[in-house]
DNA sequence: GCCGTTTTCGGCCCGACTGTTTTCAGTCG
């Protein structure tokens, strides 16, 4: 069976080599969006497809996109993609991750000297062969070297909790600065998307260029890449790409609502714009040439004639249509929160200092008299065994369940928490589909679990939600410091359009 | 390759930065 990642990935490797190709722009940009399209969607295309859905009805797949997925998920291969590997050199590919090459340079690399490697590419920079070219002076090549040397190191992700306190440290850094009024963290870090690439921060400040000659000091920056008048870009010693970006106060909002993207719900939000006569860019709404508005985000969404959408829910999915339609949602918040049904038995007491009205222990039969105490009893699906005087069970799907494993368990369990682990990419292939379905037949609940490398996919809950499970966030803590972990399980959830109804640890447990 | 209530051709988000030029192409986000 074909994956969800495994079609976009195909898709999005046919848009590399068509790049190095030469072909159209636009051409190879449908391609990734059609990749963007798959992976994100809540939907198994494997799934569609065998139903008959039709792709074309999803905008932005037509009718060869459509034959193309149809092909990837009957058959699990593309035939096209089969035929680009055969013409476009696998090490040509590998050259698209160096910064500062894309397919124009490396197709005038290749059409130059017919090198296919990187170590072939490396000699060529060395040997000053490469520089001959037209348009690779000194600086380009010694780019394209060091590139050549981190490329290994390229494509990691960073979890969101990890770069949360260097992102507050930053921005606290920043706003000691003389003349600076607001610092803000954009990008799929405001999203709190599980993982992000970058930090993306905007500053409104008097004098900008101060403002990037003390921001490039700042202790932690391990290189810097570029520094101009209005934009700033380092890495810090752990890799971390950070960009700064200066932002005049009336178009704050404009360049906020840019800058957090995604850059899906942008284009989206700039189409509306166009339909309407109006254009969007970061410094703020144009209409007939007049900046109707940019201040602020509010103002944004209003001059495009929408409300206000959460950041968490900036992916493109839905939340357009769904603010047309007045169906947003109330995103559920942390305070909202009664208790946590997983914690550890040596944190009773560390629960009740958090004012929770009630906790759910993990693997223990104790009770209290100062806290409402639910017992939790956690067990692999594969060796469900019920015992007496537990309140709930939570059945543990791993990473080689099967369907009929997950049905089975359905019947017995009062939750059931599905493993990922996010930085290895592992989590179980099951059709989600039909288990929610079950699940909410059963009134079974999804254990959301707030350890940052561990959670659901957003898409999964959000799928839940619609098919009518209900969800439990809760931190799994084992020790005290991870009892705050829950606010990571909250992001995910806001992510997934959870509401506070949607939530049962919001509600009054008994 | 996709898309369409100014539709079936001719657009497709668009601006900043760098490095290489001598007015701009390529890359990036």
């Amino acid at each position: 069976m074909v994956t969800n990642s495994q079609i976009a990935q195909m898709l999005s490797q046919t848009a590399d080599l068509l790049e190095i190709k030469g072909e159209n722009p636009f051409k190879v940009r449908a391609y990734r969006n059609a990749a963007r399209i798959v992976e994100n969607s809540s939907k198994d295309f494997n799934k569609l497809v065998k139903e008959g859905f039709d792709l074309t009805r999803l905008s932005g797949i037509g009718k060869d996109l459509s034959a193309n997925i149809k092909e990837i998920v009957t058959t699990g291969k593309f035939s096209k993609l089969e035929e680009l590997k055969k013409e476009v050199p696998q090490g040509l590919v590998d050259m698209l991750s160096i910064e500062g090459l894309g397919p124009k340079r490396i197709k005038q690399i290749y059409e130059a000297f017919h090198i296919t490697s990187l170590d072939e590419l490396k000699k060529y920079a060395e040997n000053g062969e490469l520089e001959k070219l037209s348009g690779f002076g000194a600086k380009l090549i010694e780019k394209i070297l060091k590139g050549v040397k981190q490329l290994k190191k390229a494509g990691i992700r960073f979890l969101w909790a990890e770069v949360e306190k260097i992102a507050e440290d930053l921005k606290n850094y920043l706003l000691k600065f003389p003349g600076v009024e607001i610092v803000e963290i954009a990008g799929s870090y405001r999203r709190k998307k599980e993982s992000v690439g970058d930090l993306d921060i905007l500053v409104v400040a008097k004098d900008y260029p101060k403002v990037s000659e003390y921001f490039i000091k700042y202790p932690k920056v391990k290189e810097i890449h570029s520094a101009g008048l209005t934009r700033s870009t380092v890495f810090l010693e752990n890799d971390l790409q950070v960009d700064l970006r200066a932002v005049s106060k009336d178009s704050y909002g404009a360049a906020l609502h840019y800058f957090t993207g995604s850059k899906a719900h942008n284009i989206e939000i700039r189409k509306l714009a166009i339909e309407k006569g109006m254009k969007v860019n970061e410094y703020g709404v144009y209409k007939d040439n007049k900046k109707i508005a940019g201040a602020s985000e509010e103002e944004v969404y209003k001059a495009v004639g929408l409300c206000f959408i959460e950041p968490e829910l900036r992916e493109n999915r839905g939340e357009i249509q769904a603010c047309l339609e007045n169906k947003l949602p109330n995103l559920v918040k942390l305070e909202e929160i009664k208790g946590d049904l997983n914690i550890s038995s040596e944190l009773i007491d560390e629960a009740i200092k958090k004012g929770y009205k009630y906790i759910g222990v993990r693997n223990s039969l104790i009770k209290r008299d100062d806290i409402k105490i639910f017992s939790v009893l956690e067990q692999n699906i594969k060796a469900i065994n019920p015992q007496k005087n537990y309140d709930f069970l939570v059945g543990i799907v791993d990473k080689d369940a099967s369907n009929e494993m997950v049905l089975e368990a359905i019947k017995k369990v009062d939750f059931l928490r599905f493993f990922r682990d996010i930085k290895n990419n592992i989590e179980p292939q099951i059709d989600y589909d039909l288990i929610f379905k079950e699940m909410a037949k059963n009134n079974v609940k999804l254990e959301v679990i707030s350890r940052p490398n561990n959670l659901i996919r957003d898409t999964l809950i959000k799928k839940a939600i619609e098919t009518g499970v209900k969800i439990s966030i809760v931190s799994n803590a084992n020790k005290k410091e991870e009892l705050g972990f829950i606010k990571y399980g909250i992001n995910q959830a806001r992510r997934g359009w959870a509401e506070s109804k949607d939530v049962i640890n919001t509600q009054n447990l008994t």
